[in-house]
DNA sequence: TTGACTTTTAAACGATCGTTTGAAATAAAT
DNA sequence: ATTTATTTCAAACGATCGTTTAAAAGTCAA
């Protein structure tokens, strides 16, 4: 067992490097291919560990996806939406248009960089498509406190006929927009 | 092997009920949960035969999955395209916002049932963050001669500074929309 | 240096994967 | 009715999957 009950704790010692370097590649390689078309004995190669650091780490593969998503995606998301915060902040007058300008900003030229964001909205995308509980968690912790701060910023302007549906569905189309922003290359 | 060399065929003798229904559940299954995360087992049990069917009628797992494309999604692509070029001859003034509510219509109200077109969206996505041969087969006979012909309807209008990179933008991020329409569910 | 604890390792486990085989069943032709 | 060709089937194949095991290696305080 590990020497500590909370295994996400941030200790330095040797063996969380191979803990970490695990978490680096199994993120890169999820992100890149998906969850079930990478294997495990894949990971601990390019983390150049043993198979069995997994589960001695991470207890298994599920757990391990999760753990990405725990310890690298949410935080991530979360400095995204500090800078996104702040840019809003900033605003004498927050109008639409700045607000998604400032959206779009903090994902496209906040503090990740371009490898950093494809691999993000890349491992997003795919818990899109194929929704796991690793889904629920980014749900839960940003998705939807960013969604509700959209909300309230957008639904003052009470744009004429624009109900709440439709307001919803119009911001679910600008993250589509970020999202596949990469497709053009 | 089969009586024919060409296994795209279009008899209708018992064993081609066979096929139709492994394409039809390979479809089904594939769109639902992608390629890595169905295996030949859960397909031919679906469609009620046995396991080895998969290799006498399409060779191998991944050849079923090309045939889906070529002999399901691509036919499907090309009858929501002639709904969109009839929509658009039938405008007389042709502007950007009428071609757009074409192509939407076109997808959204067009041949396809709600159903219908949940698969047909869901499999392309799938394509898109994780491309396969099956993409080029799409790209090639459907998504670039709808791009081009877009293109060439939008172009037309010249507006102000926008350069050619901004428009190919432009119009991947309507397909962004129509695309991700169905996850406000 | 000893002994307790943590981490890494090689090897094997059972399960499931895609695929193959050869014979049985069915259909078509003579 | 017999032969020929096509299609379906149960069973097994080798490969790879995620996981487990138990021992070796490493770490660190007493």
């Amino acid at each position: 067992m590990t020497k500590n009950d909370n295994d996400t704790v941030n200790n330095l010692n040797a063996a969380n490097l191979t803990r970490e370097r695990l978490l680096e590649k199994a993120e890169s390689l999820f992100a890149q291919r998906g969850y079930h078309a990478v294997s495990v004995r894949e990971i601990t190669a390019a983390a150049k560990c043993n198979m069995a650091s997994v589960n001695y780490h991470f207890r298994n593969k599920k757990n391990l996806y999760l753990e990405v998503f725990r310890s690298r995606w949410i935080p991530r998301e979360q400095s995204i939406y500090s800078v996104f915060e702040k840019s809003i902040d900033c605003l004498e007058e927050p109008t639409p248009e700045l607000i998604i300008k400032a959206l779009a900003g903090a994902y496209l030229e906040g503090p990740l960089s371009d490898e950093e964001f494809r691999r993000h909205r890349q491992l997003i995308v795919r818990e899109l498509n194929n929704p796991t509980e690793a889904f629920e968690l980014a749900a839960d912790q940003t998705l939807r406190p960013l969604f509700k701060k959209l909300y309230g910023l957008l639904e003052s302007f009470a744009l004429e006929d624009v109900d709440e549906d439709n307001l919803s569905f119009d911001i679910l189309s600008i993250f589509g927009i970020i999202l596949y922003f990469n497709y053009s290359r």
